[in-house]
DNA sequence: TATTAGCACTCAAATCTTACGAGTGCTAAC
DNA sequence: GTTAGCACTCGTAAGATTTGAGTGCTAATA
């Protein structure tokens, strides 16, 4: 069954008159908008039509309507225009970039700040092949290995070792190391790839061994999906949410990096083209606790390919115009920095 | 005015009930008790007593009665033995106490998890002197410094450069860096260091500012006085410390750090042996939204002199001896740590 | 003199009552 | 197709009533 345009109308004032307020709306506040022209039966009339329809819902008889998930989600596709808002945020984001882990935490921070919701940002899910080893020795039991991943991420490695060695033999270490690991991703590093080292590093091979622990341990710890979070209070602004149980059930949830990758996966999925903008509302998610949440995502891409999310956590009732439009404009930035700048993924 | 013996009997129990139910405690609740042997009419005199004293109070006038701060106070130094519980947590701690940071992580996690308060640990205030510096070539444009610092608390900090270095040049900026700045701390290196290292450097100062201005950042970042929390959202838990917007805001508050080191510092002032358990109650932390709260911290002791603390934030209704014994047991777990183990604090 | 039984009193919390009003659906007239 | 009018619904807020836990005081008791 179609909208004729009149009900169109109605209904996108309804939910906007919603969103503006969070009150039910009734039908006199709605004939009361000059253009419209129609009196409050009439708008009655539309508004029982609606409800038929699956639109929009009373919470109780006597009360006004409010927006189904089915509402918001027409509003979302159809109804809603975006706002062409002034790009405020560039020139905060712009320090530091050389480093991802960095520059995704300032993100995140720049998202919440200008959202007032909780957000989350993935990082890219490309390749994370290594850039560059480095083995010191710190002090005679104490080995450091700093592993440069592609892209600038960089994880330190602290490796206990029995054995001396002097300063000629961890040179050749790290002539071994970058000779095999340089450009290796975590799969490529196996066993066939380990023995071979081995091979080559003669008596050293048990020092090996615990050098590749420490070294597997940090490139593995790279490539899992890093997820992060900001403004993870904010969620306690909306009352909406549920009560201060729920609440703090869905928080608890949204600092479980475990379980918000998963959230954040699987709708990943969907698409791939850089700007697109997912919407999630309210039953969509199929989680606990969050019936009276949507949430908003948009995808990023790097050169290669790889692809990364950006996205808030906020109420159903939430500004989807400014959200939507905030998510374009940042995602719009990232790729920038990601395509034309140098630095955060250099092909060195 | 001392209290004699039953009245201190009586106010024993009214705070240990009340610590248990919650509920204020009433005349006759207390007389129940059996090696008591007094009436409710009797105890209700001892009461009234008591309130003058000014130990317990009526939340309204047909209540029983609450402890006040100074009850409180006066339970938790006199009232309480403490209890001696077996130390479970012993081996969850053991893991990975190679470097300072992730150390210090885990203790907040720990204590989080067996407390259901929140947590703060705040790193040992030592002199914080570089153990190591090694600068990389990443690629042509970038140079990496890796500064470890004693305790192996490690920092890295990507440095753009425009000038063409070789491996050579890479090699002999090792050694001078090391040279110098090897067991100094960030008050040692001023300008006339700086220029002293500039001078040897001969055509390549203008590169080693930039140098500079990393590994001053990256030492200084290590300087501050880093916390590390856990189990924020326990907060959430205990209603009885205010109304959502309240609790919020201490939310809030708990997760500023900058916030969290003034409240830390000033009371970590007070006492420096190892194992002193400090308890600010209520009113007696002079911040806004913490009236229904309480702090308790332990300071741990490091070899050399420093300490640091570890402590928990929780609603002024806790289980004092529960949450002093945890924290006495932990902080014997860490002086154990940094005093007989290898890694975390080594003086090679 | 300390303790206790007894009793009137207080007051928060729970329950019920009432009034209000925003908003609806329906019908009949335009 | 639109609208005016009206009876009806039901959540909310404001009182009124009840209940019960707990007190303070007094007078009797050991």
């Amino acid at each position: 069954m179609e909208l004729d345009e009149r009900k169109k109308t109605i209904l996108k004032l309804i939910i906007a008159t919603y969103l503006e307020t969070g009150e039910p709306v009734g039908s006199r506040t709605i004939s009361k908008f000059n253009d419209l022209n129609l009196s409050s039966a009439t708008i009655r009339n539309e508004m029982a039509d609606l409800e038929e329809l699956g639109y929009i819902v009373q919470p109780h008889t006597s009360a006004g309507r409010i927006p189904t998930d089915k509402g918001y989600r027409f509003y979302v596709d159809n109804l809603m225009e975006e706002k062409e808002e002034a790009q405020i945020e560039k020139s905060t984001l712009l320090e530091r970039v050389d480093r991802m882990e960095l520059l995704l935490k300032q993100v995140a921070k720049v998202l919440a700040y200008n959202t007032n919701y909780a957000t989350l940002v993935t990082a890219p899910n490309y390749r994370k092949t290594v850039k560059f080893i480095q083995l010191s020795k710190v002090d005679e039991q104490t080995l450091l290995a700093v592993i440069v991943i592609e892209g600038n991420l960089i994880k330190n490695q602290i490796i206990p070792i029995d054995t001396m060695l002097d300063n000629e033999d961890v040179l050749k270490f790290n002539i071994l190391l970058n000779t095999f690991l340089q450009g290796a991703s975590l799969e490529d590093i196996n066993l066939e790839m380990i023995n071979a080292m081995k091979k080559q590093s003669g008596d050293y091979s048990v020092i090996l061994d615990q050098i590749f622990q420490g070294i597997i341990e940090a490139v593995h710890e790279a490539n899992e999906l890093e997820i992060y979070t900001s403004g993870a209070t904010n969620i306690l602004k909306y009352p909406e949410i549920g009560d201060i149980r729920r609440t703090s059930e869905l928080l608890e949830k949204f600092e479980d990096k475990e379980e918000l990758s998963h959230l954040i996966e699987e709708k990943a999925g969907n698409k791939d083209e850089s700007g697109d903008i997912q919407v999630y509302i309210g039953e969509e998610n199929a989680v606990q606790n969050m019936e009276d949440c949507s949430i908003v995502t948009a995808t990023y891409k790097m050169p290669e390919g790889a692809t990364g999310t950006i996205g808030i956590l906020g109420p159903k009732r939430m500004d989807y115009k400014k959200v939507v439009s905030t998510l374009k404009n940042l995602t719009i930035e990232l790729d920038d920095i990601f395509n034309k700048r140098k630095g955060v993924n250099d092909d060195g």
